[in-house]
DNA sequence: CAGTGGTCTAGACCACTGG
DNA sequence: CAGTGGTCTAGACCACTGC
């Protein structure tokens, strides 16, 4: 069944000779048809047409259901790609990025061991000291772009590698967005969260921005890490988006850098 | 005078049926004509063919020197232009990608003040503490692909935000491709290091890797950041590399993130 | 206005995956 | 083998820059 696709035309098919093109002041702001054929695969995405993991129709298919060139759709794709939002398998076909895969996982961790690698070090241990529904603070009202009061759910926990604790986060979601989120559900699931985040909450975090400080470890804190009060932790504050540039989360880490550091590649 | 081009030319014209190529053992690693016309493009970088800031031919003449359509050239400075090895401008150019540059000035400092944008906080104040020929410690042989014991620029300064330190650095340079660097040119030059680097050494930054820890202030550091000793300090380390992945600089900075914090990107 | 990069098309062929 | 993404081409036209 062939439902009604929307057919994106350049500049309304340009009227033969309207010289300063209606009724638009200054620039008309010009946008090329592949941008509007990524703008539509979006729209597909968010509205979960097409969901994490699945395969995405073809470029020939697309073109057919766009009207336009394979060549159009393509470069459409490969932008979206560039974003992970869509993951490219030659002779296989197009998915849609997921968090639920091995080899990617922990997409957004930048804590690295110093010595050896990640899969060297072994999966990390995860304890979640809490999960309840708060009233948004007025800082994480602001961040996540709610009011100071609304319903959020915060989760604190730990996570340790080779059972030395070295990261602990407290982190604040959109009440509304997670309505089943409980510690039940958390503590029994096996994966990286922003996995569940996928599955149970058709969530999915495409995009995030860190703040780093290097902070002194309180009382409480040390005593989580296992550290002296005092000793110098990473502070990582994480604003984590969704499609669109929608807030969804935002996360406090403290990071022990004494066998770990974090790792960033500059451009 | 037309000197002699390369002409790329893909498996060697795949000679009309062998079906197993010749002489070599599993895949022989298919590579398409762009990135053979990148690797050329990079070589004339490289080579200081064309120097930062130049324009180069356009795509139609590299097209025409390749023997390649201008849609294949097109793709290889496109995967240029995304490494930040050259900047197209519509209507003018493809050019060198340089650090002369305001606007993109600071490209690899990912320090932000906590409140405001960089460019209103002004420009650093940068002081020189040292530069000295020495011999290359073990760790930094090793960081430079040196041999310990070769020579080697040192350069300690500390950069200053609206008259308060707030980073202290040591860096590390290769002496054979530094020559005639000393204190005098270094408090001499107005610009960011990297741009001087490139005009007087012709040794281009392209990438860099960075490790972030928290430390505590030694009593030295604390001096020279104005804090109390042991006051939690952002450590960064970074390797900065040319073209071809060759590291040319070691840094080790300590950054102060009591009105400033690192500010990362995560995709 | 000419020259540049940017978009779009149509078609041929190649490399990879899986049945 | 058919179907997918990946490469390459040739040509037309558009948008931007600067003379």
């Amino acid at each position: 069944m062939k439902t009604d696709q929307p057919t994106p035309r350049r500049q309304p098919s340009a009227p033969a000779d309207s010289p300063a093109s209606g009724g638009g002041v200054g620039t008309p702001a010009f946008s090329p048809l592949y941008q509007q054929i990524k703008a539509l695969i979006l729209q597909s995405l968010q509205a979960g047409e097409w969901k994490p993991g699945d395969l995405i129709p073809s470029e020939q298919e697309l073109a057919a259901r766009f009207k336009v060139s394979q060549g159009t759709v393509r470069k459409a794709i490969d932008e979206l790609a560039a974003d992970n939002l869509l993951v490219r398998r030659q002779g296989k076909g197009t998915f849609v990025a997921t968090h639920h895969e091995q080899h990617v996982q922990y997409r957004f961790l930048r804590l690295h061991p110093d010595h050896g690698d990640r899969d060297a070090e072994g999966p990390a241990t995860r304890d979640i000291l809490a999960c309840r529904r708060v009233r948004a603070s007025a800082e994480v009202a602001a961040a996540l772009q709610l009011r100071a009061g609304d319903s959020v759910v915060q989760v604190s926990r730990v996570l340790s590698f080779q059972g030395v604790p070295t990261i602990l986060e407290d982190l604040w979601l959109p009440g509304a967005a997670f309505k089943g989120l409980t510690l039940e559900v958390l503590t029994a699931y096996a994966g990286p969260m922003y996995a569940l985040f996928e599955s149970q909450f058709g969530v999915r975090m495409v995009r995030a921005e860190e703040r780093l400080k290097a902070v002194a470890a309180s009382e409480a804190a040390a005593q989580r890490l296992q550290v002296a009060a005092g000793t110098p932790l990473l502070s990582v504050e994480r604003l984590a988006y969704t499609y669109n540039g929608v807030p969804m989360e935002l996360r406090r880490g403290l990071y022990r850098t004494d066998r770990h550091h974090y790792r960033n590649e500059l451009g």
